[in-house]
DNA sequence: ACAAAAGTGTTCTCGGTACACCCATGC
DNA sequence: GCATGGGTGTACCGAGAACACTTTTGT
């Protein structure tokens, strides 16, 4: 019996300030072996067979300093694609072959999801390389069964967004309550009362208001906030307040 | 290079009214080859490697049925352990060679954890075979990383519970409203006020009063209920209702 | 009749919700 | 001075939390 191949593969989710992004990776697939130079343009999450020796988050990481030039991203499992005809279309195969030079039997994937401050840096990194930002909802589809993957992770954004303080992870340093807002309200595909929002947010004593404000704007400038990680962490041990809240399938 | 072999443990959970439980493998490890009749017990998770065009979820299903008698066990993904040295103790080896007959490289597990209602037919299954029901907090040490699978296990669950109604998998089909409130204080390690919890209990649409009543004990006999699942799946599509309550990362 | 667990109601408090106007800056 | 988004306060309502006694059965 031959072992499967182990992959991962990254969604790697960006905020613009008004829309979910997702890093793609574009290659051209040989319509056929007659004519090579016919290029079918297709996009595929990031993502690498696993090396000897080497963690599945190291793997995962390993594909994003390349893709990003950051260290220390924000990465979580997501889930395993295991289905042994996940990759079976004669393209796919063909284009795995292509591409690994070692015979593949079959690839089981571990999808992670990875959260970017999308800067500068990062900005110039995607545009000098292959991998290409695009906004979640103009994804109409995408090699392999990667769109499926891609589902799976808006769906454990989302539902982490709504339990962890993982907004952070997409904004800037400094931002102010009007893009923590608007993420929330992209992401989770709601509306958000802005007074509602403000109050609630500044009584989080982890979410420390900054002396600066936003310059350059053609309106009165907005204040900076910044998320005192340190002390969320800190907290949060102590806090393990229940309340019957919990049963949430109620609603 | 040679591929990681994929296995999959399942941390199946049991509740017993009022202790959580898990399913262990107990099995004899050889102390030293030259007496072999020397044995060391140990315990492990319930596990498996994947066949040849199986996957994970059917290999988990495939291992809890040879355990449980069960199909249609209550399933899902846990976490992916893959640290290439997970298994790299000489007795640990050694075990997997002796197992699996075939050479072993690395193994990369993907963990399940499963919920099963503890009834006659399971409990003459699992007395008749190699596993045995421990409770949670009895578990001292397991083989390989076990233990922290069943935290990892422990943790998810506790998550899951909070916010899924999910408690049900664990309870007869026909319970009582104590027996929920158990079961929450037990996996959660909490403690509720029994009139509040009723209050809350009451109000869930999905929770049916049935006509009978417990019988044969020695006080006042209790009403049993029933989860609707049906209806709760139907429900819970409409009511994608979000409210301010999302920043739980506040307190 | 007594032991043992089931079942029941009220008050208080806190946090979510709805809602409309003035403020600071760039042009 | 005007357009643009930033920032503020109040009243209502629903749900969670705290808390003690009566009811029904088996023995």
């Amino acid at each position: 019996m031959v072992n499967p191949s182990i992959s991962v593969d990254c969604v790697v989710f960006g905020f613009d300030g008004s829309e979910l992004k997702v890093l793609l990776i574009e290659f051209g697939r040989k319509m056929n072996n007659a004519d090579p130079s016919q290029l079918k343009l297709e996009r595929k999450l990031p993502g690498s067979l696993i090396q000897e020796k080497e963690d599945l988050s190291a793997a995962a990481q390993r594909t994003l300093v390349e893709l990003t030039g950051l260290t220390n991203i924000f990465l979580r499992q997501l889930y395993v694609f295991s289905d042994p005809n996940r990759i079976s279309r004669p393209e796919d195969l063909e284009w795995i072959k292509n591409t690994y030079e070692i015979p593949v039997s079959r690839i089981v994937t571990v999808a992670y999801f990875a959260l970017v401050k999308i800067d500068k840096s990062v900005l110039q990194h995607t545009v000098e390389g292959v991998s290409k930002w695009h906004g979640v909802q103009s994804i109409k589809q995408l090699a392999f069964d990667h769109k499926q993957i891609l589902m799976k992770g808006l769906e454990v954004l989302s539902q982490q967004l709504l339990n962890e303080p993982i907004a952070f992870e997409l904004l800037p340093k400094r931002f102010t309550i009007r893009q923590l807002q608007n993420l929330y309200e992209a992401i989770l595909g709601i509306e958000i009362d802005n007074r509602n929002f403000r109050k609630k947010v500044l009584n989080v004593p982890c979410i420390k208001l900054l002396d600066e404000k936003e310059k350059g704007v053609a309106h009165k400038p907005a204040r900076l906030y910044r998320f005192d990680k340190a002390m969320y962490e800190k907290d949060i041990k102590k806090k393990m307040k229940y309340n019957l809240n919990f049963i949430r399938f109620t609603d």
